[in-house]
DNA sequence: AAGTTCACCTGATGGC
DNA sequence: TGCCATCAGGTGAACT
């Protein structure tokens, strides 16, 4: 589920709950998850205060005040709940929860377990993997970074853009909406794109993430507010998920071009119109 | 070495 | 109703 339009948004709901609150406790249910939870993780974050919460691409950091960071990441099917007032009732596949001084319980669930939670020393954060070979956040990116990182690269621009290392926070289903915005056909080289090219594919990926964080990401399947609510942005999808149908504003030839297509390029689904995108 | 495929895991959906 | 195959928002290991 979760690129970053829904992990910021899952930041901004647990930010008011967990920034600068201290950690009273922590329940593991699972362990198993795409890396185990280090079995110090009570001892690493219990008592401790959480003095800031950053994200880089998909992923959120807890920094605490013993200096360790906790690393999050949602996989493709997590979420995370708040209860405060309402009262905590177990549900399957909750496998983290945080309860913080003042009551606040803040829950893990990630039905596929493709996620991560584990704490390192915050000095180790930056110059480790992941993080010491991820690219520039996509929202903060910059035309000329894009453009160096997309240089060395032969691989269809539809690929690359899914490499974190080249930019990061995007994942299968922006990247098809702003190549799409783009005019950009996703089977185009990297290293065959202009620098005029890259800072409108650019543009239009920063102007995709802030409506999609505007409207509180998609929800798919599992992707939820931290209030359990839904986000809209699915339903401003262009292409994503619409083989067959229309392009957005369409002015193809429906019955010549058979709608927007659907093809795999490196086992993931990429959906485009092949008249617009060239 | 860069690019592609596979494995990880659960749940939803569709065909028979 | 059940059973099987396929697919899904991601990532890193194991291939070529």
């Amino acid at each position: 589920m979760p690129e970053l339009p829904e992990v910021e948004t899952i930041k901004r709901g647990v930010e008011p709950f967990l920034d600068k609150k201290i950690i009273k406790d922590i329940q593991v249910n699972r362990y198993d998850l795409r890396f185990k939870i280090p079995q110090s993780i009570r001892q690493d974050v219990q008592g401790q205060t959480i003095n800031k919460l950053n994200r880089h691409g998909k992923y959120l950091l807890l920094d605490l005040s013993n200096s360790k960071t906790i690393i999050w990441h949602m996989g493709m099917s997590g979420t995370v709940k708040i209860f405060s007032d309402e009262k905590y009732e177990p549900r399957k596949h909750d496998h983290v929860i945080i309860t913080t001084n003042d009551n606040a319980m803040v829950v893990y669930n990630d039905p596929r377990r493709f996620g991560m939670f584990y704490t390192k020393e915050s000095h180790d954060v930056s110059i480790t993997p992941p993080f010491s070979k991820m690219g520039p956040d996509a929202i903060s990116c910059t035309p000329q970074e894009l453009f160096n990182n997309l240089q060395t690269k032969k691989s269809p621009i539809k690929t690359a853009l899914l490499d974190q290392s080249v930019i990061a926070g995007l994942g299968n289903i922006y990247v098809c909406e702003a190549l799409f915005k783009s005019g950009i056909s996703p089977l185009c080289p990297s290293n065959a794109l202009t620098q005029d090219q890259i800072d409108i594919l650019l543009r239009h990926s920063q102007e995709i993430l802030a409506v999609a964080i505007k409207n509180g990401g998609s929800t798919l399947k599992d992707h939820r507010l931290t209030d359990g609510s839904m986000g809209y942005m699915q339903n401003f999808f262009s292409v994503y998920g619409r083989k067959g149908l229309p392009c957005n504003d369409c002015t193809c030839d429906h019955d010549k071009t058979g709608g927007i297509a659907q093809i795999k390029q490196s086992g993931r689904s990429t959906f485009y119109c092949p008249q617009k995108q060239k």
